[in-house]
Formats: C-alpha cells, sequence, structure tokens
RNA sequence: GGACGUGUAGCUCAGCGGGAGAGCACCUCGUUGACAUCGAGGGGGUCACAGGUUCAAUCCCUGUCACGUCCA
C-alpha cells in the first residue's frame, strides 16, 4: 500500500542515483534512434545554482526526457565555464579575506594554482546542484572550458582565425576597468544613469585676443586634450578655426579644428577633443590627425604625461582639482547640473575608461555575414520568433570584437613576441620557436602574450567543442549540429550570436537548429535577480521545501514565452499539493483492485465512462505532446493539471467509484483495468516535469497486475495513442451525467438544501437518450448528488426546484427544506441571464449584414444558442409561475 | 533619443477576430475510508485610454498614457 504522501527528501536521491547507474541519461547506441542533442548553457565552475538555472535547466530536462520517451538518441551534454573575470575575482576576494598576499604579489603561476584549487574544492557544487534538481545530463560526457580538449580547440581557432585576418592586434580605444586593470567589451559595459555636471571652461585663446567656452562632464581629461572642435557651418566660429587657443594648466596651444562633430545647438556649440579617451573624440582626432595624449594609468591614475602636480592623483581627485584650479583662475564660466549615461564595468561596478592599448580584436563583422544568413534562411530559428530582429539588429550593427583580457585566469593567447616586436601566433611554443628560427635565421629568447582571452572566446565554440572539434569524433558526427539550444536572452550577443559565428565559420554549419529562449526570473518589481542586489530565491532551498517535482512544475508552467516570471512560493506550494492530489489518485486505485491487463486494448473498453476517459487521455497526449515538441513547455504543464486534476480525480475516479465497489463484475474489471492503464500514460505523460514522483509511483505500482514491458519509466516509451480512441458518443454521454450532477449540486448549495436532505431526482422531460444515460448512471448520480433515488415523472410536483440541463428539464423537489423566496429570486436572475443573452443574440441575428457575411457555421452556432436560450427561458417562466401559484 | 515588450478578476498570469478563463486570495457549506497538501458551491472584470478597420474587436491598425527590458 502506497504512504499517504510522497516523501521527496528520501526518494529523490534514490531515484537519482538508481537512474545514473541504470545508463539511463547516455543517448541509446542504436543506430537507427535519430539524434537529439542539447548543450547546456555552461554555469560558472565555482557558481552556485541560482533560480535562473533552475528554470533553464528544468526546461532542457523536461525536453531531453521527453525526446527520449519518444526514442531518439538524447544527448544532453553537461558542463561548466571557467568564468574569466568572475571566477578570478571570487579568488582573489577570498584570498583578500584570508589575509593572503595579494595575486601580483603572489605571481601568476601561484595565483593560478590558487584558482585551480578552489576549482577543485567548489567546481562540484553546482552540478551536484543540477543533480538535485533531476537533471538528466550525460555526465560521463561532462566538459569543462579549460580542459585540454576544449584548450587546443581554442589555440586551434585563435591561429586560424589570424592566419585567415580575422583576428589581428591593433592600438585602439578600449573600455577599461581600472579596478580589474582590463580591457573589457563593449557588451561588458553597462550605461547607468547618474547625476553629475556640465563644467563649462573658458580656454583663452593663444592670441589673447578673447576665448571659447567648452563643457564637458568628465573636466579631468582636458589634461589630455589636444584640440577644440567646432561646427564648419557655425558663424560664431567661423573666424576662429585654424586659430589655437592655450589650454589652462597644461599650458598647452592646441589648434581649433572644424568638424562635424561639433553640435551647434548643444552648449556653446564648441567642443573640447581628447581623443585618447573619448570614442568620438578619437574619430575627430583621426580625421584631423591630432596627437593622442594618455593621461591615465592602468589605475585610472593621472600619469606622467599630465603636470607634476597632477601626477599619481586619482581621476576623480584630479577632477576636483581641474575644476578648483579653473575656479581659482577665474576661467570656471557654469556649473550645470545634469542627469547623464556613465559606463559602469559589469562585474567590478566602477566607472570604467576609454583607453587606448594593444588589443586582440575580432573581425566580427565578416563572421557576422554566415551568421546572418543563416537565420535569415531559418537554418536556425529562435523562439520565440521576435528576438530575430534583435539578432539581426545587433549582428548588422556588430563592432570589432575585443579578445583580450588583461587576466590571469583563462586560456592564454597563443601569441609569442620576439625581441624586436614580431608576433609568433601558433598553437604551441614549439611551433612559434620553429616559425621564430626561420623567421630570425638563428634562435631568438621568444615571450609569450601575457594575456588571456574572453572567457566568451571558449564557450562560442562550446556546441562543437564539447564534441571532440577540431578532431572528427563520432560524437561531432552523430550530434552536431545541436538540434535545441535554451538560454537566456540577456546572453543572446554575448553567447548565442557568437556561437552562431564560430560554429558556422568552423563547421560549416549551424550550431543549433533551434534556440528558445527562456523567460527571466526576476523580482518582486521586475528587476532582474543578482547577487550584488541581495534579491536572489534560492531554488535549492525550494527544493527542501517543496520537492524538485514542485519547483520543476512551478517553473514550467510559469515559463510563457516572451514574459518575466514572478516566483511566489504560494504557486510552488499549490503545485506540490497537485503532486499529492495524483499520488493519492494512484492510491486510491492501488486500494480499488485497479491494475493492468496483459496486452491491455483500450478500443475493447465497453462502458461509456471508460471510452470517455480514454478518450480524454488520447486528446491530452496528443495535446502535451504537440506542446512539448514546439516549446510550448507553460501549455504543456497547464494541459496535464487540468486533465490529471480536473477530469481524472475529479470526475473519472469520483464517477467510477460505484463500479468499482459494485457487484457487477465485468464492469468492474474493465473499470480496473482501464483506471490503470490512465494512470500509466499520466506517469509517463507527466515524468518529464515531475520525474521524481512519476518514477516513485511507477515503481510502487510495478507488481499490480501485468508486468510492463519498460524498466524504469525514464526509459520508457511515450504515449503514441491513435485517434480513433476519441468517441463522441461517450463524450456526449458523459457530459449529460457532470452536467446533471454539477447542475444539482448548484441548487443544492444555493438554496442551503441542508446536507442531510434525501429528495430524489427527478427527471421530467428529457429525451429517450438521455432519459438512457441518467438511468444508467444512476447510482453515482445519487450518490454524488446526495439523493435518494433517480425518478423518471411526467410532471413535475408542486414545489419541486426545477433545473435544466443540455435541454433536459431535471428537478428536486425540496420546497420542504428551502426558502420559496430565495428559489424566487435566483429562478428570476437565471431568467434575467438567459433574456440578456437572447436579446443580444437576436439582434445578432437580425442584422442582414451579419446573416450574409459572416461564416455559414458563425451564424448557425448563433441559432442554435438562441433556440436553446429561448426553450431554457421559457421552462424557467413556467417554473417560476408554477412556484408563484403556491407561495 | 531608438528598438522591443507588457497593461485582462484583489494578486500572479492564460486566452488573442464570433458571448471573458485558471491558480492563489476571499465568502458559504462539508470529517460520504484516495487525498483537509482535500471536496462542493459562490462573489468578483465598460479585457489601460481614445480613435479606426470589420457584419462582429479584449484580440487587428493608429495614437495617447503607464510600466519594463535592451541599445545609443
Amino acid at each position: 500500500m502506497l504512504e499517504k504522501n510522497f516523501d521527496p527528501k528520501s526518494a529523490e536521491p534514490r531515484l537519482y542515483s538508481a537512474w545514473e547507474t541504470s545508463g539511463a541519461f547516455a543517448p541509446t547506441d542504436d543506430p537507427a534512434a535519430e539524434p537529439f542533442s542539447i548543450v547546456i548553457p555552461p554555469p560558472n565552475v565555482t557558481g552556485s545554482l541560482h533560480i535562473g538555472h533552475a528554470l533553464n535547466n528544468t526546461l532542457q530536462d523536461v525536453l531531453i526526457r521527453f525526446e527520449r520517451m519518444r526514442g531518439k538518441a538524447a544527448l544532453w551534454l553537461p558542463g561548466t565555464d571557467h568564468a574569466g573575470i568572475a571566477t578570478q575575482m571570487v579568488v582573489e576576494r577570498q584570498l583578500a579575506a584570508q589575509g593572503n598576499i595579494g595575486r601580483r604579489d603572489m605571481g601568476r603561476e601561484a595565483f593560478i594554482a590558487k584558482v585551480w584549487a578552489w576549482k577543485a574544492e567548489s567546481g562540484g557544487t553546482i552540478t551536484n546542484q543540477l543533480r538535485r534538481l533531476g537533471a538528466s545530463c550525460d555526465w560521463s560526457r561532462e566538459r569543462f572550458t579549460l580542459d585540454e580538449g576544449l584548450s587546443a580547440a581554442v589555440r586551434k581557432v585563435f591561429v586560424t582565425l589570424h592566419k585567415q585576418n580575422l583576428l589581428y592586434r591593433d592600438k585602439r580605444l578600449v573600455n577599461w576597468d581600472p579596478h580589474l586593470q582590463t580591457a573589457i567589451s563593449d557588451l561588458e559595459v553597462e550605461q547607468r544613469e547618474v547625476d553629475g555636471h556640465y563644467w563649462h571652461f573658458a580656454y583663452p585663446l593663444e592670441d589673447g585676443s578673447g576665448e571659447i567656452v567648452v563643457a564637458t562632464t568628465r573636466p579631468e581629461t582636458m589634461l589630455g586634450d589636444t584640440a577644440v572642435a567646432v561646427n564648419p557651418a557655425d558663424d560664431r566660429y567661423k573666424d576662429l578655426i585654424g586659430r589655437a587657443v592655450r589650454l589652462p594648466i597644461v599650458n598647452r596651444p592646441i589648434p581649433i579644428v572644424a568638424d562635424d562633430y561639433a553640435d551647434p545647438e548643444k552648449g556653446s556649440g564648441a567642443v573640447k577633443i581628447t581623443p585618447a579617451h573619448d570614442f568620438n573624440d578619437f574619430q575627430v582626432g583621426k580625421r584631423h590627425s591630432l596627437p593622442m595624449i594618455n593621461i591615465l594609468d592602468d589605475f585610472g591614475r593621472i600619469n606622467a604625461n599630465a603636470p607634476s602636480d597632477y601626477q599619481g592623483l586619482d581621476r576623480f581627485e584630479a577632477r576636483d582639482k581641474v575644476v578648483a584650479t579653473f575656479e581659482a583662475l577665474g576661467l570656471l564660466r557654469a556649473i550645470e547640473p545634469t542627469r547623464h549615461a556613465v559606463p559602469h564595468g559589469d562585474r567590478s561596478g566602477v566607472v570604467v575608461e576609454p583607453y587606448l592599448t594593444d588589443q586582440w580584436f575580432v573581425d566580427a563583422e565578416t563572421l557576422a555575414q554566415p551568421a546572418i544568413r543563416a537565420v535569415e534562411e531559418g537554418r536556425t530559428v529562435l523562439e520565440p520568433k521576435a528576438w530575430e530582429k534583435t539578432y539581426f539588429e545587433w549582428m548588422r550593427n556588430i563592432e570589432p570584437w575585443c579578445v583580450s583580457r588583461q587576466l590571469w585566469w583563462g586560456h592564454r593567447i597563443p601569441a609569442w613576441y620576439g625581441p624586436d616586436g614580431t608576433i609568433f601566433v601558433e598553437e604551441t611554443e614549439a611551433e612559434a620557436r620553429a616559425k621564430a628560427l626561420e623567421h630570425y635565421g638563428h634562435e631568438e629568447p621568444l615571450r609569450q602574450d601575457e594575456d588571456v582571452l574572453d572567457t566568451w572566446f571558449s564557450s562560442g565554440l562550446w556546441p562543437f567543442s564539447t564534441l571532440g572539434w577540431p578532431e572528427q569524433t563520432s560524437d561531432l558526427a552523430r550530434f552536431y549540429p545541436t538540434h535545441t539550444l535554451v538560454t537566456g536572452f540577456d546572453i543572446i550577443f554575448y553567447w548565442v550570436a557568437r556561437m552562431m559565428m564560430m560554429g558556422l565559420h568552423f563547421t560549416g554549419e549551424v550550431p543549433f537548429q533551434r534556440v528558445f529562449f527562456n523567460a527571466l526570473v526576476r523580482d518582486a518589481s521586475g528587476k532582474k535577480m543578482s547577487k550584488s542586489k541581495g534579491n536572489v530565491m534560492d531554488p535549492l532551498e525550494l527544493v527542501d521545501d517543496y520537492g524538485a517535482d514542485a519547483l520543476r512544475f512551478t517553473l514550467t508552467a510559469m515559463s510563457g514565452q516572451g514574459r518575466d516570471i514572478k516566483l511566489s512560493t504560494q504557486r510552488i506550494e499549490g503545485y506540490r499539493n497537485f503532486g499529492t492530489k495524483l499520488w493519492n489518485a494512484a492510491r486510491f486505485c492501488q486500494m480499488n483492485g485497479c491494475a493492468r491487463l496483459a496486452d491491455f486494448d483500450p478500443a475493447s473498453a465497453e462502458s461509456a465512462l471508460n471510452r470517455w476517459i480514454i478518450g480524454e487521455t488520447r486528446k491530452t497526449a496528443q495535446a502535451v505532446t504537440e506542446a512539448l515538441a514546439g516549446c510550448g513547455f507553460d501549455d504543456a504543464a497547464n494541459l496535464l493539471y487540468r486533465f490529471i486534476w480536473n477530469t481524472f480525480c475529479d470526475w473519472y475516479v469520483e464517477l467510477s467509484k460505484p463500479v468499482l465497489t459494485g457487484a457487477d463484475e465485468g464492469a468492474r474489471q474493465e473499470s480496473q483495468a482501464v483506471a490503470a492503464w490512465v494512470l500509466d500514460v499520466i506517469l509517463k505523460l507527466l515524468h518529464p516535469i515531475m520525474p521524481f514522483l512519476t518514477e516513485e509511483l511507477w515503481a510502487q505500482t510495478a507488481d499490480l497486475g501485468a508486468a510492463r514491458p519498460e524498466g524504469m519509466l525514464i526509459s520508457a516509451l511515450w504515449p503514441d495513442l491513435p485517434a480513433s480512441l476519441v468517441d463522441p458518443i461517450a463524450e456526449a454521454q458523459i457530459g449529460l451525467v457532470i452536467a446533471a450532477i454539477s447542475e444539482g449540486r448548484s441548487v443544492r448549495a444555493e438554496l442551503n438544501v441542508p446536507h442531510s436532505a434525501r429528495p430524489p431526482l427527478l427527471v421530467i422531460e428529457a429525451s429517450q437518450a438521455q432519459q438512457a444515460v441518467l438511468t444508467a448512471y444512476a447510482s453515482v448520480i445519487v450518490q454524488t448528488l446526495r439523493v435518494s433515488e433517480l425518478k423518471l415523472e411526467a410532471i413535475a410536483p408542486e414545489g419541486a426546484i426545477p433545473f435544466v440541463v443540455e435541454g433536459a428539464t431535471l428537478a428536486l423537489p425540496v420546497a420542504a427544506f428551502i426558502d420559496l423566496a430565495a428559489e424566487k429570486a435566483r429562478l428570476a436572475k437565471e431568467i434575467a441571464g438567459h433574456a440578456a443573452d437572447i436579446d443580444r443574440t437576436a439582434r445578432k441575428l437580425g442584422n442582414p449584414d451579419f446573416v450574409a457575411r459572416a461564416p455559414e457555421e458563425v451564424v448557425e452556432e448563433n441559432r442554435e444558442r438562441l433556440a436553446e436560450a429561448e426553450a431554457t427561458r421559457s421552462k424557467l417562466e413556467s417554473a417560476l409561475r408554477r412556484l408563484e401559484a403556491v407561495v
């Protein structure tokens, strides 16, 4: 006998290890099986599972379990990302907290050893958390972006792109993070609105004949100014073009140049130009061949290119000093408060600086072209479709991708420099040496590039590097291109776009046929959850409290496309209760001898009730299958919820009770077999979303009746039921029984008929067929509706309360128990409702345009509606008249 | 400033051209042996606002307002 409740705490670990040891997570070897592969979006190796991971991985697990049960060679390839900046920061913070020396004092090798030690210690955390969620990844294929194989792929890609001139070293302005002392890509920069000021500075003309006023939000950059620009069409400054101002503080003459970049409408119409510290000014500087004076060091302090009393000052200290000095010089013309966007590093949170350095860049524009075409041609489909526009927008305006980072944790750039600066880009140091020997004619010492690659460089190769590329492995041949990628839209540019570019360039094929962007889990105010904001929910706690299945079902049911998820524990609790409901329905079946029949054919069922539930089961199976195949996860969950609770438990189980406890052995046996059959189908359909509870029920019902052909549920075959199982006649019959009971209950409740009252249920007016059905199901109607008996009567006796069900008039003689005034009110209200309906429908049918132009079936539908409403109304009206005659 | 999305019951959300739905919350009733993590019934919405298209608009179009996200 089943316990009263499912116990997730004890069952989950047991079931998970049973799955894992059975080998069910690995794709079948059957060569005839169609491959279906998903690569996991690799979480940070030292991270821990947050609610977004829980959603993303639940959906992947739902898909992979579904396709596995459909007989495909389903591979869900797991792994983790070394996450350069994030991990390095964590370890540095840890070292600092433990009072250790900093990484720079420690040296590169020692520091990296520390990171590896941390990875060894905490790297299993997140994968273990995925296991707790029930993720059926093939752990035997687990990868890490710094694995030797994946590192080889990275070197191969780097060297190949370099030889194809798609990757190059260049001196350009980059976003520099002074806290982390590294370049970061455009994507890693977050624009934040902050309050600031426009400081209006007067720059005196060189010849002393006047001044020109410029405004800036970053006064300290004036130390690096090399020009003032005015618009060539601006009459105010026409005469000044080509002349010079003397830059205060620095005391350097700089030219006034004409450039369209200067907007006559803004401020004074003149702008200071700092080519080494502003992206727009950089372009102006190039056009006018201006000097580019870098005034900052790696830490954001003023360097030796500025006057000596500024050197070593932090950029913000320098800002104050510049302003104070201008004021002292009498050159500060105005201070204007303003709100403006300031770039911040998304990891460090500090203000980033445009900074002139040597970095490695990927020619993203060239790589983007095939990636754009692949989506245009539908070789990769983005779901929901709306994301394609975002993807195109980004791809068509893509900038060179800065891939070097001044960090230590990551893939070191495979470039070696000779003493004269000649660069040798090769996959190994030995090859670089060979090239150097060739180049110099003799041995020269080589120095490897100190920098590492952007984490997303290796993530960009993930769909094929994890399958063994550049080796032509059997996994690569079988599982690439992968089928579906499930990920968050927040990394569409970081990751999806880069995988598209890299995948197409190096394999000639798209990395995945379909991308499903899951919603983002946000906090109550709609803000993205993040550790720094402290608004994260811990999925592991939720698993502890409600079980993994409840969390999984909640996330699946709420995963509607294109909407953010706001998670509440109430909701999770509700779905935990849903699991309990199913558990107890199974318990009921067990208690009532429901057992599988060997070779049971659902088409052979005879009773209308059984034929009806079999048809409903078929319809649900069909709809769930279609939903899951099309990534309609929420639809699948809601279909199952309604079917299991409202159809199976509320009606089928209830209506079956008299049969299961009745004397008709043939009927009982059929119902027992049908219930067992439906339950098995339910377990299968629900398994992808609630794997633990269903697997446990599967096991605990294993010896009820005939043995199942399958072993564990995880490996069972997905239901494929023929449409012929749907029987419209049974549907109509059971529909009438359900409607009669529902209406009868409603009448009882609304009129406050005492619970103990047992009037008979009278069938006053009904077709032959209706009478037959009601009579056949009399025992269940009697029991469910708490009536004494079901009787056919030609005329309703005085004081009987009538109700109309599908054209049939039934009545409950309960006048003795009730308040007749209340009943009159009830009838009047119902009549009024019908009257309004009749009025609207009649008016519509009276409109010649409607009759002429609406589709015939719509017109017909309205005619039927009108006829039925009128018939119902007249029956209710005569009932009301009878009632009035009594009172 | 540009792009995209969202405004439906108290809350969280489905529905998206032919009479508005669910879960939770709320109210009433109920310990009939699967389940009180339950059952039965009920109240509650000019589907943001204004125009337009249509025989018909919550649904399509335009505009407005509010909120959100992304990109400048």
